[in-house]
DNA sequence: CGCCAGGACGCCC
DNA sequence: GGGCGTCATGGC
């Protein structure tokens, strides 16, 4: 990966990155996808950052109206450009199914998410679509002028306050989450780096977060690798490929082979 | 219209 | 411990 500092925007060279992979791949879900003048152009936000990005052609970017500063400080971490995803593509190759997702879809990088907002996103994930989640999100941030409300702010809200987000079932969970986050009982960033185990087991102390969105929010909010969600598109690749289990070495970064598959899975025949 | 979705929970056995 | 009905909502 490399990039330079021009005209107040930054460009960079990175041929394992693809706009439409990463930020359409079912792990944020608050990116805005606009046509115009290049490949491709996205909008979104992280944090109180608001970023414009397009794809002028396959692995080039331009990142507007960046700082050289802004870059490395924080888009730099954010898609995870210190990880060289062509030694993980190599890895994942040696097995047949994750060479063929990575054949269609290497553009897919793991975006280092904030654990609060994956929080309140995934829980708002379960059995629902995606277009959906991002409705329901959009509706949520548009009560804050845009930006995701913090754990202070969602916990005075009640499942009927909330009834704008029409979340249905999963209100009274974001209600839940939100109030043992900001009683302080579930410290996020504590629980980032806990034994993975111990991780797993405070998360699901949430009222609606249970196995699958625990390892969403480790996996997309604090980037443990090692986090594999199972959802309903990775349970038909486990039984039609891997009936012996997923191998083993490839535990450390499985949830980013995870990634692969269900992007590969959930959209190849489109 | 019916089926499905980045599921969790309560109840049953 | 595993199996099943239920929970809102709306995309397709």
């Amino acid at each position: 990966m490399d990039y330079f500092s021009k005209n107040g925007n930054i460009t960079v060279h990175e041929p394992d990155f693809d706009l439409d992979n990463t930020l359409d791949c079912g792990q944020a879900f608050r990116w805005k996808k606009f046509s115009g003048d290049y490949e491709c152009t996205y909008i979104g936000t992280f944090l109180n950052d608001s970023l414009k990005i397009s794809q002028v052609k396959k692995g080039e970017f331009i990142f507007h109206d960046v700082s050289e500063d802004d870059f490395k400080n924080k888009w730099f971490e954010y898609f995870d450009f210190g990880t060289d995803y062509s030694e993980l593509k190599k890895m994942f190759s040696e097995d047949e199914t994750l060479a063929k997702a990575c054949q269609y879809a290497g553009g897919i990088r793991l975006l280092k998410q904030n654990p609060w907002e994956c929080l309140i996103s995934f829980i708002i994930s379960q059995n629902n679509n995606i277009p959906r989640i991002k409705g329901i999100i959009e509706r949520l941030c548009g009560n804050y002028s845009g930006r995701f409300p913090n754990p202070c702010e969602l916990a005075e809200e009640t499942p009927e306050s909330l009834s704008y987000l029409r979340s249905g079932f999963r209100a009274r969970y974001i209600c839940d989450a939100s109030e043992r986050v900001e009683s302080g009982e579930i410290d996020l960033q504590e629980t980032a780096v806990m034994p993975i185990d111990e991780a797993r087991k405070n998360l699901k102390k949430i009222v609606g977060v249970g196995d699958k969105v625990a390892e969403c929010v480790l996996l997309f909010g604090m980037y443990r690798t090692e986090a594999f969600p199972k959802d309903v598109w990775i349970k038909r690749v486990l039984e039609e490929y891997y009936p012996n289990g997923f191998p083993e070495f490839l535990k450390d970064y499985a949830g980013i082979a995870q990634q692969y598959l269900f992007h590969y899975m959930r959209t190849k025949s489109e």
